[in-house]
DNA sequence: GACTAACTACCTAACGTTCGGTAGTTTATA
DNA sequence: TATAAACTACCGAACGTTAGGTAGTTAGTC
């Protein structure tokens, strides 16, 4: 049984995730766990504390199991962007889940100032590390890449983010699968020498 | 001088995409047009109703422009394509503004159904617009796609989408411009291979 | 008895929306 | 052609609801 707190900020990731920060009140939060609004508060000051607190989290999470993946020297560059891929694929299964970080960045403008610095970190790091890994993967002959690193690294971190967006537009579960199946071959020597149709 | 009912639908459009519609209010489009908050619902019943003439103009302007460049034979499928690209670019140049497609989905949950729809099928005609001008540029033999048309639309419509999205994050402006000279090199027969680092 | 976590009750501000009403213009009819 | 009816564009005031946040109080624990 998690501590009250854990479950508000369990509980308040779900809720940004489905349907944005703004949207996001402290009553749904205090009917999902069970207690009373102003409990929130004895917890978290200000909705933009709560906010900072819930990046916060993710990201460290996030942050220790990329570590944990480029340290081992058992597993490629393909496995570390495999790993990358899996909670993308995992949202797409969802209804109208999207990346903590593509629902913030949609509402910029409606953020407190504390919480745009953290999105942009995030945001920051999710794309230093996949430059990274291509940088490597290439240097190491495991990747063949079509373009730099880092325009790579921008057209498949934007391209996951657009298209968790977008399918909560179409319905289209598909779509994002074949994002990663077409950023696969971005990265992989075969493609870039077959012309399709 | 535009008559009232344009001079609401401009603002309106203006505070979605650099806001968002749930940060926009009735007070705001009538502090910018110079009217009070009560004559707009003389012009449009609801908030719902307003959003979908937004949506509608938008679509229906964007769908003429679109159809004027397909009709053109003068024109080849590397001019259409960059014709398409040619409002990101603007979107780009301003500090904070978004695709209206972009904004929207990034808050369909809250939305109401009315303009759900409206914006599902606006999405849609984009994608299929991209996806017609691929396929009839590798037919004609002016592209030469890396994957087939309906993927390599997707990845392009999505890539644009959460550049512009991620940008107001990053603030990076050159990230949208990397982007979209990656897609160039995606449907460049040169490219396909050419073997970067 | 101090501290923590939760509570009830309440506040102010903002939201979309409704209501009743005022000018000014257009249309229909006698 | 004069007059009445209807319509357009807008207004001020207020509604009910919801938001984030505050104050003060109670129950349980070390």
């Amino acid at each position: 049984m998690n501590a009250t707190a854990d479950r508000i900020l369990d509980a308040g990731q779900e809720l940004i995730q489905t349907g944005g920060f703004s949207a996001m009140s402290f009553q749904d939060i205090a009917s999902e766990v069970g207690i009373r609004k102003p409990s929130i508060i004895h917890h978290f000051a200000t909705k933009a504390e709560l906010g900072v607190a819930i990046i916060r989290r993710y990201r460290d999470t996030f942050a220790a199991q990329l570590q944990q993946i480029s340290e081992d020297p058992a597993k490629s560059s393909w496995d570390a962007l495999e790993f990358y891929f899996s909670p993308y694929l995992f949202l797409a299964s969802t209804p109208d889940k999207v990346c903590l970080c593509g629902a913030l960045s949609g509402e910029i403008p409606a953020l407190p100032e504390v919480m745009r610095v953290e999105v942009k970190q995030f945001i920051e790091a999710h794309q230093r590390w996949l430059e990274e890994i291509l940088r490597e993967g290439a240097e190491r002959g495991e990747l063949v890449l079509i373009d730099s690193p880092k325009s790579l690294s921008r057209v498949i971190f934007n391209s996951l983010q657009g298209s968790l967006l977008v399918r909560r537009s179409t319905e289209d579960v598909s779509q994002l699968k074949e994002i990663i199946n077409a950023m696969r071959k971005l990265v992989k020597s075969e493609s870039s020498i077959q012309q399709i149709r």
